[in-house]
DNA sequence: GTGAAAGCGCTAACAG
DNA sequence: CTGTTAGCGCTTTCAC
């Protein structure tokens, strides 16, 4: 293994010279970087990240924990995963991967045994057990979602609520006056996933600063179940002519119960997504929607994350706000006559 | 912070009694152990995992390779990965989540820095540019999925080709003379991906075997590129009466389109999914499919880790069974009448 | 602007 | 069966 005391010697300097030309935190004269550096790449030296960590007390580690559960879209959450180790080694960081199975005293093995120096925890519920541990563990988190009581952490989302008022505004915009919601299944609302409430609140309280009629169903993303909500809501509510989906798997099963059941897209029912942007390729028309902004959120996390290492003071809440990609799903309500 | 010199006092021992307890690589009383084990617990002692890789030249962390393209089954993907962890942790080892666009140097620096001791690499194509890497780092590493050359290296994947014939023997057995076979995007035929092509292989040799005549088709996961697939199937190969589908997505749309075309599955459609079990939960009818065991195979690539790292010879290749898990999508093909 | 040297916390000889 | 001790490779005072 090639180690600072052979690049020392290599470039004719001492191994303190080389480890303060690698960190930058005292002046080096450009004559010995340039040499320090040569050196470094001629035999090809990576310091040993563990003697760092004891030397430094930082691993330059940052772990994700990552639940899996079934009735989350689980491309989103991967892209949000990819998207925290990018941002991560844009600040020098690698990221150790947690499942939840290991439950919550896996955040205290990584932790007490400086594996890691800050965490990120995504598909955060309302009352999630990790919550109370992250506030004791003493080093810096992130939250990907809102728990019931987010006082004294730092959570980054979408702003759902903001979004879901988004496009019940459009919708109002375009002049309907009677819309539902198509949310996600039922169990993600019981189990208290912050995100999935949010969006509900939004959409009734644009709906009802906008004077709209609002209906709101929970969705299985089964065919069946979707081809059912969508005979429903038109059999049951025929003056509601603007959908939003906030349940991905559901929307090109959905378009395609409205296509049988003679309900044409925009033409008779408008149709406005909540999901992630690759959707909009994947079925006609293109839906307009709002993108879950999951680059962003990852890096927006890994931002307040190294804030905090440094030091830094952060805001508890970061709600990234929404932005309404322009599709062919929508128009004016049918006029009534 | 706790160290090994804290725990040693506390049980009135020295330090290395109490890495050696950790460790169990000397015979300890059972007083001792206990007493040691006691001190562990009551201070909530971890060993400091940077000084542990410094002083044992082993980091205990294995890398996770996950390259991030659309085109593949995202879902799937997870689920090895996580499965990976699980393993891992069961193991003693934590994992190091890479993506690919650091590149191959990713895996240099991580290597070199002694960060993680063994690799894993996910979602392997024929003519991987990190192959040849592999071979050159020196350290243990565990493929999922085969290049074109494996020569030298640890690959693990589900026995795509055995699969393939496994339907294709199902559909024979039921009856059926011709069958069609609806795969993966063209991309990723193109691209090279081993299992898309060892699909292939094992569908046409199977259907050779049994004397079946034999259509194969790519097909894009839209619902259009579905439909039209469907249709064209069913205008020109009228005599084909089963359906194998290695095209997780596609699954959904399909079934919807042959019910579309008047073509009820299974009496006049066999149709058997090569995918994740979940899909059977998700469509109706509930699909006779091989599942892609997923947990199986992140478990197994860990198991050979382990095995390297250990020393011990592990096999080149490991090709995981298939298993036919019945469903309610297959039949004998109409009578000709 | 640079060097010398004292640890960081642990493992693994070596010694008994 | 247990203790003593010399590093592992790096960072960071302290000294010049």
């Amino acid at each position: 293994m090639v180690t600072i005391a052979d690049v020392a010697r290599h470039a004719g300097v001492s191994p303190s010279t080389v480890s303060y030309v690698l960190s930058g935190k005292r002046a080096i004269s450009a004559a010995t970087r340039e040499r320090v550096e040569a050196s470094i790449k001629a035999l090809g030296y990576h310091p040993h990240a563990g003697a760092r960590a004891l030397a430094s007390s930082r691993a330059n580690v940052v772990a994700l924990v990552l639940p899996l559960r079934t009735d989350m879209h689980v491309p989103i959450l991967l892209q949000i995963a990819m998207a925290i180790v990018t941002a991560a080694r844009g600040h020098d960081h690698d990221v150790l991967l947690l499942t939840n199975d290991e439950g919550v005293e896996g955040l205290h093995r990584v932790t007490r045994s400086a594996l890691v120096d800050a965490v990120v925890v995504m598909d955060v519920e309302l009352h999630d057990p990790r919550v109370p541990v992250l506030r004791e563990l003493g080093l810096p988190s992130v939250l990907i979602g809102f728990p019931a009581d987010s006082a004294g952490l730092t959570c980054v989302d979408l702003d759902f609520a903001a979004a879901a008022g988004m496009c019940v505004d459009h919708l109002a915009d375009l002049g309907h006056t009677a819309v539902a919601l198509v949310g996600p299944p039922a169990g993600v609302l019981e189990r208290g996933t912050g995100f999935a409430r949010r969006t509900v609140a939004g959409f009734e309280e644009a709906a009802a600063r906008r004077g709209l009629r609002a209906v709101v169903r929970s969705c299985e993303p089964s065919h069946e179940a979707v081809q059912a909500t969508a005979k429903e809501l038109v059999a049951e509510h025929p003056e509601v002519t603007g959908l939003v989906v906030h349940n991905e798997p559901a929307v090109p099963p959905l378009l395609q119960a409205l296509r049988e059941l003679d309900v044409a897209v925009p033409r008779d029912m408008s149709v406005v997504a909540l999901g992630p942007k690759e959707l909009a390729a994947q079925v006609t028309p293109a839906p307009a929607m709002v993108p879950i902004p999951a680059e962003e959120m990852g890096r927006r996390a890994v931002e307040l994350l190294m804030d905090k290492l440094n030091g830094r003071d952060v805001p508890d809440a970061t709600l990234i706000p929404p932005s309404l990609l322009p599709g062919h799903s929508t128009a004016p309500p049918p006029s009534r006559t």
